[in-house]
DNA sequence: TGAAATGTTGGGGCG
DNA sequence: ACGCCCCAACATTTC
């Protein structure tokens, strides 16, 4: 039964049905709507979803698929490339309008181009929706160009005045006479073939009732918000919003969580409102400058002379650098598929300066373990730990993991949720363990180099080598501009 | 959204 | 009572 008057509502990172302009527009014309997922991972290439992100895509779909049957609809699964998907798609059901949320970044960008050419041929409209807070065509300088520093973006943002309400949620979808076929979710082969996810399964619920969840403990039920500005660099409480993975994959919008800040948050709102910015810097940087998921943004870092370093690579991967606050936060992502931000900071720090090992290798890690691998974000936050993207640090800020250390977990108590090896370690030596006279190390029964391993590096020396190689690539860079 | 090196200041101990 | 020195505390500069 073909129906000109159905639409597919082509679902990419906008899994909800709150605050959903796609979903809601297609309501509103009146029709037919199918609701469609495409698992096309060899068009994602290099960015495909990594093993983390799968996992949690997986558990997204099923929740997807709960939720739009109570709709009284269904989600349509198919594998295979996008556009000829969707073409044969409109083709089965009559439709002649898609709808899909926008993506950002070089993969999603190339994506809607190519959806948009193929169904043109065939007769039919893509029609894409705004997903930020602020569309990256609605923010440029006085003379046009990206902004590059954030502060100046964010006040231009915030001079546009509100975000927009969020929409009502979408409770029921016209069925079309007949679904098209699909295929079971299962034979997309997200999950896991080795079993270990126990410790993400345990740490989230992805999905959009977890989304909400996770915002009403935010603002309402343990109002961390209020304490945002403070509790947010302290990696052994929780304190920030953990919304990370939901923002990515669309389980909740920016506009709801925007709103909902705004409305509950006496204090702290504004310190949390600007995170939000950063997330839409971050998407504004990668839609302007593409080529940074791979590259550096300032060219000079080209000159870098980065070092291959395959066993210091590996010890940092699995939390054995001998750096306590290191290897907690590496073994929190390994374990939750999570890492607190702060600590983000300080192992990409001593990836990069201690170990001079390219960000784009940590950027890979991250990429295959987080649950909120994002394009945007993770690029951003790499080029800024390694100095050479927009508003990065600069390089010669290099962070000492004692000093983040005992700043940001004074008493360990971070450290020894993650490395129990430690755990009878005392506050004065947590972050310092080599230093312990041997009674003592002996007393909190740590034989260092064996159940935890002597420092890989000297922090003292690798900020020495960090800076003197940032003077050759000055060097080198000059040369060749010469 | 650093940290180390270097400079300055001021209180207090002491002859 | 005064000057000298020490050094902690803070500020500034440098990488």
């Amino acid at each position: 039964m073909r129906d000109h008057n159905t639409i597919i509502v082509w679902l990419r990172e906008d899994l909800r049905l709150g605050d959903h302009p796609a979903f809601e527009a297609a309501v509103r014309a009146g029709g037919a709507v199918v609701p469609v997922f495409v698992w096309s991972p060899e068009e994602e290439g290099r960015w495909a979803a990594g093993g983390a992100s799968r996992w949690w895509l997986h558990h997204s779909l099923a929740r997807m698929e709960e939720a739009l049957a109570g709709c009284g609809s269904r989600l349509v699964i198919r594998a295979g490339p996008v556009a000829e998907t969707l073409q044969a798609l409109c083709k089965e059901t009559g439709a002649r309008m898609v709808h899909c949320s926008r993506r950002y970044g070089p993969v999603g960008a190339a994506q809607e181009t190519r959806v948009t050419e193929t169904l043109h041929a065939a007769g039919v409209t893509l029609r894409r929706f705004w997903v930020l807070l602020y569309e990256a065509e609605l923010i440029a300088t006085g003379q046009g160009t990206p902004y590059q520093v954030f502060t100046p973006f964010w006040r231009r943002c915030l001079a546009q005045g509100e975000p927009r309400m969020p929409l009502p949620r979408v409770t029921r979808l016209p069925a079309p006479a007949r679904w098209p076929a699909g295929v079971a979710l299962a034979s997309l082969g997200l999950m896991p073939k080795m079993a270990w996810a126990g410790g993400i399964s345990r740490a989230w619920t992805p999905g959009e009732a977890g989304a909400q969840a996770a915002l009403r403990e935010f603002i309402r039920e343990a109002k961390r918000v209020e304490n945002y500005p403070a509790d947010r660099d302290v990696p052994a409480v929780v304190g920030t919003s953990r919304l990370s993975p939901y923002l990515h994959f669309g389980e909740i919008g920016p506009h709801t969580v925007w709103h909902a800040v705004r409305g509950a948050a006496k204090t702290g709102g504004e310190a949390y409102l600007r995170q939000l910015g950063w997330r839409e810097f971050a998407q504004h940087l990668l839609h302007h400058f593409p080529h940074t998921a791979e590259r550096p943004l300032r060219a000079d870092y080209g000159y870098f002379p980065w070092r291959e370093d395959a066993l210091g690579l590996r010890a940092w991967q699995r939390g054995q650098t001998g750096y306590p606050i290191i290897d907690a936060g590496m073994r929190q992502l390994w374990e939750t598929g999570w890492m607190h931000n702060r600590v983000r900071m300080i192992v990409a720090s001593f990836l990069v300066k201690d170990l001079l090992i390219a960000w784009q290798a940590g950027a890979a890690w991250f990429w295959d373990t987080l649950v909120d691998a994002d394009l945007a974000n993770n690029t951003m936050g790499w080029q800024w730990a390694g100095g050479c993207g927009a508003d990065a640090a600069p390089y010669f800020r290099v962070f000492n993991p004692v000093l983040q250390g005992e700043k940001f977990d004074t008493q360990g108590d971070y450290v020894k949720r993650y490395v129990p090896e430690l755990a009878h370690v005392p506050a004065r030596w947590i972050h310092k363990p080599w230093l312990m006279p041997e009674l003592e190390l002996a007393a909190a029964g740590v034989i260092l180099g064996k159940q935890y391993p002597a420092p890989i590096i000297g922090h003292t020396a690798a900020r020495i080598r960090a800076l003197e190689a940032l003077t050759r690539m000055q060097k080198a860079a000059r040369a060749q501009t010469k």
